[in-house]
RNA sequence: GGUGGAGUGGCCGAGAGGCGAGGCAACGGACUGCAAAUCCGUCUACACGGGUUCAAAUCCCGUCUCCACCUCCA
């Protein structure tokens, strides 16, 4: 079997041949850290941290690139309203966005590079393509730089669109431009932005366009063909068709496969026009773990809409509970050990939706079957054959990111030691029930678990006797 | 105007010419002192109108509704 993965650029699902054996480079666009990050911002997160989890599954070594913007208009606008100097917004912003991925359990990329430290890189690009005729500085005297859509033949490639087909710019400010769908690579310093938000460059004090940086910073780090390039719907046209029109007019090859994930919507309506931070994933975490968040948007294919809902989100978190409480009683039989490679215990259905261009929906459902298999197995008695399936159950996880018992997950916020207090303490009651119920004496046994249950414990009866859960 | 996407059972959500994804909820049964959990069973859906085909949720034509992008966007 072979990967196939939908790309973009061809609007079809393609074997996935790296360009290096055994090796897979991506790059996927970040965010800009201008504001809290909401669930909609950290699903390409976790969708990608889904293929990067497969890929490495299947034995490739990943180079995973993972920008983050800290500089633009937005940036500064939003950091002059908060009052405070735009590179401590976007260092604050960075380090919620920061958190709120490791709740997640998005690993950390392989290298995070941000723009402004790559001005350099950025400028030696530009530089290029002046050279090669395909940019051109203002001739108005502002210092901007811009892109000569015109001397790109390919233009619109990317998306399918022809030049004379797109809408001119509504906000455009013709500057200097030849062309009004010209795109800066280098804007000017502007009288009354701050001197800091400026660098120097060959066309005066300036800041980087918004896609100059991806290209610089992947083909600094990926080289100038690489395999993978992600990110959001959104930014097909003009992100990364502008990215890939400068990279390749500067003789890169760049990305082989586009890839691009669909939205969260509420409402109906694309999140980043909602305002509100309702949605943000801190207040999300106040009502549900990390873990079932993650079930949730995994549990929908990367390029289908999901429409956000708390009681969709309720009803993932008692799907994943189900899934959960079968491992608990799977591992009481023995340990669930991982084996080295995990497609040594995967089911081939699972394989086959994952390879399909990462059918984590189906493979959710190969994730149930398991769970249900396993749960017959127990209550056949049959140990042996819930522990192949607890085995298979928790490598299916692992594989979406969802082991429960990955270090990666925060802790419960319990005291040890108070822990411990409580169960002595309970204990002593469930052992009056205990003998109360030998004695048939239902209504004190009741009695004692409406006590304790009182107190925001949850009694559980079992084979093997009660056992006590905070609720 | 241009470029794309979506409409599936009470709800969430896969699938993409035949063989009932899965979950949640509900109902019935088993088990249980009662619960919980678990198991078995029930609920047979694909926006609308045509067409192709032995066979259409899936392909074709048309219609309706919704969404995204067209230089701020995950």
């Amino acid at each position: 079997m072979t990967l196939r993965l939908f790309d973009t650029a061809t609007r079809e699902v393609r074997d996935f041949r790296p360009l290096r054996a055994g090796e897979v480079s991506v790059y996927v666009c970040g965010l800009t850290v201008q504001s809290e990050p909401h669930v909609g911002h950290v699903r390409s997160g976790v969708n990608f941290d889904v293929l990067r989890r497969w890929l490495e599954v299947r034995g490739f070594a990943v180079s995973f690139i993972r920008n983050v913007t800290d500089i633009d208009d937005k940036i500064l606008a939003k950091a002059a309203a908060a009052g405070r100097p735009w590179y401590a917004h976007a260092q604050l912003m960075h380090r919620q966005l920061t958190a709120a991925y490791a709740s997640l359990n998005v690993e950390p990329p392989t290298y995070e590079p941000a723009a402004t430290g790559h001005v350099p890189e950025m400028l030696e690009l530009i530089e290029d393509l002046i050279g090669r005729g395909h940019a051109y500085a203002a001739e108005d005297g502002s210092g901007d730089v811009y892109f000569d859509v015109r001397s790109w033949p390919a233009y619109g490639e990317l998306t399918r669109q022809g030049i004379d087909d797109m809408e001119a710019a509504a906000d455009a400010d013709p500057r200097g431009k030849r062309d009004p769908r010209d795109f800066a690579l280098w804007k000017g310093h502007k009288p009354g932005e701050p001197l800091t938000a400026s660098w120097p460059s060959p066309w005066g004090r300036g800041r980087p366009g918004w896609h100059i940086e991806c290209s610089a910073m992947a083909g600094k780090y990926l080289g100038d063909a690489f395999d993978i390039h992600g990110g959001g719907f959104d930014l097909r046209f003009p992100h990364h068709e502008n990215e890939q029109a400068q990279s390749r007019a500067a003789g890169r090859d760049f990305a082989s496969y586009w890839m691009h994930n669909a939205w969260i919507t509420t409402a109906g309506e694309k999140m980043s026009k909602s305002l509100g931070n309702t949605l943000s994933i801190p207040a999300i975490l106040e009502e549900f773990r990390g873990i079932d968040l993650r079930y949730y948007l995994v549990a929908a294919h990367y390029r289908s809409h999901v429409e956000f809902s708390f009681e969709a989100l309720a009803e993932a978190a008692a799907g994943f509970a189900r899934v959960e409480h079968f491992l608990e009683r799977a591992a009481a039989t023995g340990s669930l050990d991982l084996p080295a490679s995990l497609l040594d215990v995967l089911p081939d259905a699972f394989v086959a939706a994952m390879d399909d261009d990462l059918g984590t929906s189906t493979a959710v459902g190969v994730l149930h079957d398991a769970v249900r298999e396993g749960n017959k197995a127990l209550a056949a008695g049959d140990a042996a054959a819930a522990r192949v399936h607890g085995v298979a159950v928790r490598a299916m996880l692992a594989v979406l990111g969802l082991d429960p018992a990955d270090e990666a997950w925060p802790k419960p916020s319990g005291d040890a030691g108070l822990t411990a207090a409580v169960d002595v303490l309970v204990a002593g009651l469930l052992e009056e029930r205990a003998a109360a119920r030998a004695a048939k004496d239902f209504a004190a046994a009741d009695a004692i678990r409406d006590r304790i249950k009182a107190a925001g414990i949850e009694v559980t009866d079992t084979p093997d006797g009660a056992t006590w859960t905070i609720a």
